[in-house]
DNA sequence: TAGATTGTTAATCGATTAACAATC
DNA sequence: TAGATTGTTAATCGATTAACAATC
């Protein structure tokens, strides 16, 4: 067992949980909730408490029996399980309709982000303003990320250009790419791809309804 | 076994797998290419070959030893499956940052869906186009659902806003909802709804750079 | 104390992978 | 025919759920 594998030691779908415990115990805080039990959040997102308990302990809370976790210990535990305690700079590459969208997006540094220039390969957008962030050209995106250390990169162009966009970010130092773009891409197994597939999700929908309706 | 129970038969995972074989099936067709094996399938994709040939079988498709799949039954098999052979309309509420980027994207079309209408309550978007796509006030979303029996509505309101939308859609008669708000939707058991987690995306994301770095 | 809740071990379930016979 | 490929059964792996002891 290597370095690589312990940390992989929670379960993915986990992970995907944490973000809606967190919505939901933030909205309890703001209400006053001191402390807040398994079953409770299991009722509302419609899990199962044993779930939920396994879910909250990848992030090394823990517990008092009878009363169940403070909330404020437990938002802390799992923002920094997360790295959502601070917020990490990133660039986006690509402002189309996408890129767009996500620039909008006011509370990403809520969620560990924080988007710093954003760069288009269309001269015409090259230095317009798109909500609070500068738009730069495609072929200053290698030196600027260099220079700033950039560790996140936002891949919102179009397929095509995915691919070359992608590998340019990896010379440039960048170490983990949030991918909108529907292609599957090459790049060394030290970089971490997160993929967005609207259509996969599209597909889940659209299946269950042709399924059903016959 | 009930009716239900057989028509889950098809695992989700192979399901979300179903539009990336079709998008480079689409591709080799341009190509003109007239049969592909999983071999080839699953190395382009990074996914073994067995699971490969699992994932088409769920769509009823039927292969040739030796020879592989013919392109053009593969694709029209896939699409079958999904519903993509036709596409069904749609509405989509919130034209704010994601429904306006969704507004935009122009090939839901290949991907069984056709934004035919977008609400918002907000006054002064009403009656104005964007994308080609006419913005009607929220108030008009029952009757004009209900009217024109649109099967599936597309929500991209404020989380505030999330559940009060989604039960108005369910009393017109919508029966699938693609859902972008964070928001655990209650609906009843007959409707379909299929979540976008960008912030579940993220998260695996931004904790596994956390636990690199350590 | 009694009861509610956590933490953990064992059982179940489902998806992926491996092995291999059937086929053209 | 020989070899590449499909289709399918069995083995493995990982996540979820159930059961229950420990705790305040």
């Amino acid at each position: 067992m290597n370095t690589t594998d312990s940390i992989k030691g929670a379960p993915l779908p986990s992970i995907r949980r944490l973000p809606q415990y967190l919505q939901l115990l933030r909205q309890m805080q703001t209400k006053g909730r001191i402390a807040v039990s398994c079953t409770h959040l299991a009722d509302d997102l419609g899990f199962t408490s044993t779930q939920v308990r396994k879910d909250l302990a990848v992030t090394g809370i823990i517990g008092k029996p009878k009363v169940g976790y403070i909330t404020e210990e437990l938002i802390a535990s799992i923002e920094n399980f997360l790295g959502w305690n601070n917020y990490s700079d990133a660039f986006l590459v690509g402002v189309g309709n996408m890129g767009n969208a996500l620039l909008g997006y006011d509370d990403f540094r809520l969620h560990g982000l924080n988007i710093v220039a954003a760069f288009d390969a269309n001269p015409e957008k090259i230095g317009k303003n798109v909500h609070n962030c500068e738009i730069f050209a495609l072929d200053k995106m290698y030196e600027l990320a260099e220079r700033m250390h950039i560790q996140i990169g936002i891949l919102t162009v179009p397929a095509a250009a995915a691919q070359s966009v992608a590998s340019e970010m990896v010379l440039a130092g960048i170490r983990a790419i949030w991918n909108f773009s529907p292609i599957a891409l090459e790049v060394p197994d030290s970089i971490i791809v997160e993929n967005v597939r609207l259509y996969s999700s599209l597909a889940v929908l659209t299946s269950r309804l042709a399924n059903t309706n016959k």
